[in-house]
RNA sequence: GCCGAAGUAGCUCAGUGGUAGAGCAACUGAUUCGUAAUCAGUAGGUCCGCGGUUCGAAUCCGCGCUUCGGCACCA
C-alpha cells in the first residue's frame, strides 16, 4: 500500500485559483477554507467534473467546484436522494419489504419494492409523511466501502434477496459502496448528500405502478413508485403545472370535444373519424401527396390482404407472424398487411426495369394493421390499424447519399410547415447480426452520414441499433412543450429485394439489384395527428383547422348577407360554416371559441349596410373591421396548405 | 401480455344492499340581442358484459371486456 498521505494535493478552484494541501483532502474541507457559507451551502464536490460526495478524500491533482443548489446538476443527487428516503420510509413502514433499486430519472425518481400486498393510495401518502419525517430527522449519510462477499452474507441476513443478487452480480474487482442513513443501510454506487435533511421538501409521491425486475417480462413484477423532486417548491410546483398543461393538452379529450374521432371497444386500437377529423386527416394527406409530387414521388396502392406465401418470401411470417392478423379463405391463409414493403416490390417488378428508371420513387398511404399487445394501445399514439405516409426508392447503392440528402430536406420542410423546428436525427448502424457484406455496410453507413453532414443537422449515434437488413437514421421531433417524439425513419435495406427478386438492368446489359431505401416522414397519421393536437393544444393554424371560420349572425338582420359572406369564402376555398340560430353573439362566440374554430366573422346590421366583416380569431377579444372582398384575399391566402 | 386502478345520461361526476341523481350538453318554446353562457320547460339510463349471493344488487362475490397509469413490446 503506497503511503498517499506523503504526496501534496493541488486543488485548481473555479476562479483558476490552485490550493495545495498535504495529502487527501475532502470538499467539505475545500468550502470551510473557502468560506464558512460555502461550507454550510456544500452538497457535494465536482471533482474533474464528476459529483462525489463531500466526504470523499481528494487523493490526487484535481479541478474541484462545490456543488450546491444553485448547481443545476445538484437535480440529480437530490432524485436519488429522495429515492433512498423513500426506501428507508417504506422499510420503516413495511417491515417485510425487499428493496431493489431506485435511481434518478427526468424529473424525479422512483424506486422498486418486493412486497406481497399492493401499495394503496394511502400507503402512498404515509410513505411521504414518513419521508418528510427522515428529512427533518436530519440523519447523517454515511459511505462505506465493503468486500463482496460481506456484503452479500449482510443482505441475506437482513432478507434483501434482491439486493444480495445485485451485489453478486457485479464484477468482483468493483469496489462495494454502502451507504447508511439512521437504520438504513443500502448498496449504492453514490454520490450523496451530506445528511438528509439537505434533500428539503420540494418532492412529492406520484404513482405505484408495476416493473419487471431487471426490465425482463420473463421476471416477476415489482412495484415502483414513482415520485419526483426539486430544489424548491416554485421548481415542483412549475414541474406539476407541466404535467397538468400536458393534461389539458391531451388528443383524447380534445379528438372528443373538437368532434374529431372516437375509439370504442368493439374495435380496440382502430380509429373512428369523425367529419371533423376526418377533414383534418385529408387536409394533412393532400398536403403530403404535393410534397412527395414536388420531390418526383410515384403514388401506388397496394392489397390490404396478401396470401402468406408472399409474406413466408419477404420473411414476415418467420419474424412477426405473432404480430399479424390472418384469416383463412378458398383454403389458404392471408394475412394483413403489417407493411407495404412487399407489395412494393411486386409494382416495381411487373416490368424490367433499367438503371434509367431508377431513382424510383415509390410512395402509398398504406392501411397496415400490426397486432399490437393491448397494454400498448394509447389514443391515436399506438393503435392495430394505422396509415403510413410510406415510400420505398429503388436506387442504386451510388444514389443512396443523394436520395438521403433529398429526403431529409423534404421531411425538414414538411416538419417546418406543421411547426416543427427543433429536428434531431439518431443513426443507427451495423448490428451483431446482420445480413450483407462489410463493404457495403461500409458504404452505405457512410453514405448516410454524408448526407447527414451535408445538411449539417443535429445528429446522435445509436451504435449497433440498424435494423438486421441495413443501418437507418431516425428523426426525433420537439414539441410545443418540449417532449419528444420519433416520426420520420430512413432505412436502407439490401435484403429485401434479394428476398423478393428485384433487379434492373444495368448500363453494361447485365442484371444487378437495386438497394431499397424505407422511409416516411410522418410515420402513422393517426399517430401524428395526435402529435400534432397536443403541439397546438386543438388550436390549429388556419390552414389545418378542419372548420376554418363560422360566420355567426347577431340578429336576423344579418342572416341574407352572412349567406353571402359565407358563399364567397367558400368559393375561395375555405372551409366555412355559418351560425344563424337565434342566440345572442356572445353565446355563439363562446360556442366557436370552444370548439377550437380559428376565425368567427361577426355578422350584424352594421356589417350587412356596408359590406364589411368583423373578424375574431381564436385567442384574442380584439376585432377587426374588414370590407368583405379584402377579408376573402387575406383569408384565402392564410387558410391555403402551405406552397 | 404483466402489475395496479377505473367503467353510472353525450360530457364531468355524486350515489356502500331498499323507487337511479346533479351540472353542462341535447330537444321544445319564448326572447332579435354587438363579441366567452338569455329565460322557462322537456326528454334522456343494459349503472361495461355474463354468472352468482340475497326477499331485494349500481352497491357484495366470481369470470370476462374495455379504458387509464406504468412495465414489457413497438419490423
Amino acid at each position: 500500500m503506497s503511503d498517499i498521505t506523503s504526496h501534496k494535493v493541488n486543488i485548481r478552484l473555479p476562479d483558476s485559483s490552485i490550493r495545495t494541501y498535504d495529502g487527501p483532502v475532502t470538499g467539505h474541507s475545500i468550502a470551510a477554507d473557502i468560506g464558512a457559507g460555502l461550507a454550510r451551502a456544500a452538497l457535494a464536490a465536482k471533482v474533474d467534473g464528476k459529483i462525489v460526495d463531500l466526504q470523499l478524500p481528494i487523493e490526487k491533482d484535481a479541478s474541484v467546484s462545490i456543488v450546491t443548489l444553485k448547481d443545476p446538476d445538484v437535480l440529480e443527487l437530490l432524485r436519488h436522494d429522495a429515492a433512498h428516503a423513500l426506501a428507508e420510509a417504506a422499510k420503516e413502514l413495511f417491515p417485510n419489504i425487499q428493496v431493489t433499486i431506485g435511481p434518478a430519472i427526468d424529473d424525479g425518481f422512483y424506486y422498486d419494492f418486493s412486497r406481497e400486498d399492493p401499495f394503496t393510495p394511502d400507503d402512498l401518502e404515509s410513505m411521504e409523511t414518513r419521508m418528510r419525517e427522515i428529512v427533518d430527522r436530519d440523519e447523517v449519510i454515511s459511505r462505506e466501502v465493503w468486500e463482496k462477499d460481506q456484503a452479500i452474507q449482510y443482505f441475506e441476513s437482513v432478507g434483501e434477496y434482491y439486493k444480495a443478487k445485485i451485489v453478486a452480480d457485479l464484477p468482483n474487482n468493483e469496489p462495494i459502496t454502502i451507504y447508511r442513513q439512521g437504520e438504513f443501510t443500502d448498496l449504492c454506487r453514490g454520490p450523496h448528500l451530506p445528511s438528509t435533511g439537505r434533500l428539503g421538501k420540494a418532492f412529492k409521491l406520484l404513482k405505484v405502478s408495476g416493473a419487471y425486475w431487471r426490465g425482463d417480462s420473463r421476471n416477476e413484477m415489482l412495484q415502483r413508485v414513482y415520485g419526483t423532486a426539486w430544489r424548491d417548491k416554485k421548481e415542483l410546483d412549475g414541474y406539476l403545472h407541466r404535467i397538468a398543461e400536458a393534461e389539458r393538452r391531451d388528443h383524447r379529450r380534445l379528438g372528443r370535444e373538437m368532434g374529431l374521432f372516437h375509439q370504442q371497444e368493439e374495435a380496440a386500437g382502430m380509429v373512428f373519424w369523425h367529419p371533423n377529423g376526418w377533414q383534418l386527416y385529408r387536409t394533412i394527406e393532400a398536403f403530403v401527396r404535393t410534397r412527395l409530387e414536388e420531390g418526383g414521388y410515384i403514388e401506388v396502392k397496394t392489397p390490404q390482404l396478401i396470401d402468406r406465401s408472399l409474406w413466408e418470401a419477404s420473411g414476415h411470417w418467420d419474424k412477426f407472424r405473432e404480430n399479424m392478423y390472418s384469416m383463412e379463405s378458398e383454403e389458404k391463409t392471408f394475412a394483413l398487411k403489417p407493411m407495404n414493403c412487399p407489395g412494393h416490390v411486386q409494382v416495381f417488378r411487373q416490368e424490367l426495369k433499367s438503371y434509367r428508371d431508377l431513382p424510383l420513387r415509390m410512395a402509398e398511404f398504406g392501411s397496415c394493421h400490426r397486432y399490437e399487445p393491448s397494454g400498448a394501445l394509447h389514443g391515436l399514439m399506438r393503435v392495430r390499424n394505422f396509415n403510413q405516409d410510406d415510400a420505398h426508392i429503388f436506387c442504386t447503392e451510388d444514389q443512396i447519399n443523394v436520395e438521403t440528402e433529398k429526403f431529409v430536406r423534404l421531411l425538414l420542410r414538411i416538419y417546418s410547415d406543421f411547426g416543427f423546428d427543433d429536428v434531431k436525427a439518431k443513426f443507427s448502424d451495423r448490428p451483431q447480426v446482420r445480413a450483407g457484406t462489410d463493404e457495403i455496410w461500409d458504404r452505405a453507413e457512410k453514405a448516410l452520414k454524408g448526407a447527414i453532414e451535408s445538411i449539417g443537422l443535429d445528429c446522435e449515434l445509436n451504435p449497433g441499433d440498424g435494423a438486421f437488413y441495413g443501418p437507418k437514421l431516425d428523426f426525433v421531433l420537439t414539441d410545443a412543450i418540449g417532449r419528444q417524439w420519433q416520426c420520420g425513419t430512413l432505412q436502407v435495406d439490401f435484403v429485401l429485394p434479394e428476398r423478393l427478386n428485384a433487379n434492373y438492368i444495368g448500363q453494361d446489359g447485365d442484371k444487378h439489384r437495386p438497394v431499397m431505401l424505407h422511409r416516411t416522414v410522418l410515420g402513422s397519421f393517426e399517430r401524428f395527428i395526435g402529435i400534432l393536437i397536443e403541439q397546438y393544444a386543438g388550436h390549429f393554424p388556419l390552414w389545418l383547422g378542419p372548420v376554418q371560420a363560422v360566420v355567426a349572425t347577431i340578429t336576423k338582420e344579418g342572416d341574407q348577407y352572412a349567406e353571402i359572406v359565407a358563399d364567397q369564402l367558400s368559393n375561395a376555398g375555405l372551409r366555412v360554416r355559418t351560425d344563424l340560430r337565434n342566440e345572442k353573439i356572445g353565446y355563439k362566440v363562446r360556442e366557436h371559441s370552444l370548439a377550437k374554430i380559428p376565425i368567427i366573422l361577426a355578422i350584424g346590421k352594421k356589417e350587412a349596410e356596408n359590406g364589411t366583416v368583423s373578424l375574431r380569431r381564436l385567442g384574442y377579444k380584439e376585432q377587426e373591421s374588414l370590407v368583405l372582398a379584402d377579408a376573402v384575399t387575406r383569408l384565402r391566402a392564410e387558410a391555403s396548405i402551405p406552397v
